[in-house]
DNA sequence: CGCGTTTGACCAGCGC
DNA sequence: GCGCTGGTCAAACGCG
């Protein structure tokens, strides 16, 4: 911390030089009907008193997805201050790059939401952040001025905090949503391809279409990611609108 | 003392 | 069927 980041110009952080960066994505199986993706957690109270390892994922079916929304974050330091409070329950070193990936949940009672910090191992000052789920809450940091905003939970107001900008040069949206099957770096690319062509390695996000930022904004807001400024031409990189419509089943 | 981080182990899904 | 990788748990540890 106590990084000057004064140097820096605000550069945009679209181009995804890294096509390993397992950054890709797909629509998950619109399986589950689930609405409320939280009580799914205490369902076996019953910690096996034999396996340390209790089941971690149902047995039965697999472990409901919530939809999630990546960004990429020019910073030097990975773990952003959101507003939440984050507790870390785990960290991965991951293949294709020198960096681990760290996986926080946020702390509040009932409030499931997961987030997972990753720097590029192309672009060591870009860190990759993935929320997964959405708050229940609002955020236990009481949001400064020029904000007022926050209050279902979301990323929204760390968009919209002059100060959180400060710290991170930019911040744009990789995608959402993504599925289990990204292992192969092939499948990863194909994503990646499908994505690319919103925004083309050598576009600027400024250029990004608005229809996209749009999309993503209702998106996010639907999801209680996004509360205010996501009109902003941050919103660079975003799914195809068919995905999104996938996801809009809140 | 409470809360958050670290770290090793385990499990499930997926590809080969 | 086997191996790899990602994701999660939980005990231990550290700090305020």
């Amino acid at each position: 911390m106590s990084s000057p980041a004064a140097g820096e110009s605000s550069e945009v952080v679209n181009n995804p030089t890294t096509p390993n960066s397992s950054i890709s994505s797909s629509s998950n199986e619109g399986e589950e009907g689930e609405d409320g993706g939280e009580e799914e957690e205490e369902q076996d109270e019953e910690k096996n008193t034999n396996n340390r390892l209790k089941a971690k994922k149902t047995k039965g079916q697999k472990r409901q997805r919530e939809p999630r929304f990546a960004f990429m974050t020019k910073s030097e330091v990975d773990h952003l201050d959101d507003g939440y409070r984050w507790r870390k329950y785990g960290q991965k070193a991951v293949k294709n790059s020198p960096y681990p990936r760290s996986y926080y949940r946020c702390t509040s009672a009932g409030c499931g939401v997961k987030k997972r910090v990753e720097r590029s191992s192309d672009d060591t000052s870009i860190v990759v952040t993935t929320y997964e789920g959405q708050h229940t809450h609002p955020s236990p940091i009481t949001p400064r001025s020029g904000g007022s905003l926050l209050s279902g939970g979301g990323i929204g107001h760390l968009f919209a905090d002059p100060a959180f900008r400060d710290h991170h040069q930019s911040v744009l949206p990789l995608h959402h949503h993504y599925n289990q099957q990204h292992h192969h770096q092939q499948q990863q690319q194909q994503l990646q391809n499908a994505y690319m062509y919103n925004s083309a390695p050598s576009l600027n996000i400024t250029t990004t279409t608005t229809t996209s930022a749009t999309s993503a904004a209702s998106f996010l807001r639907d999801n209680g990611l996004l509360q205010d400024m996501v009109t902003c031409q941050m919103m660079g990189k975003v799914v195809e609108p068919k995905e999104e419509e996938e996801e809009q089943r809140f």
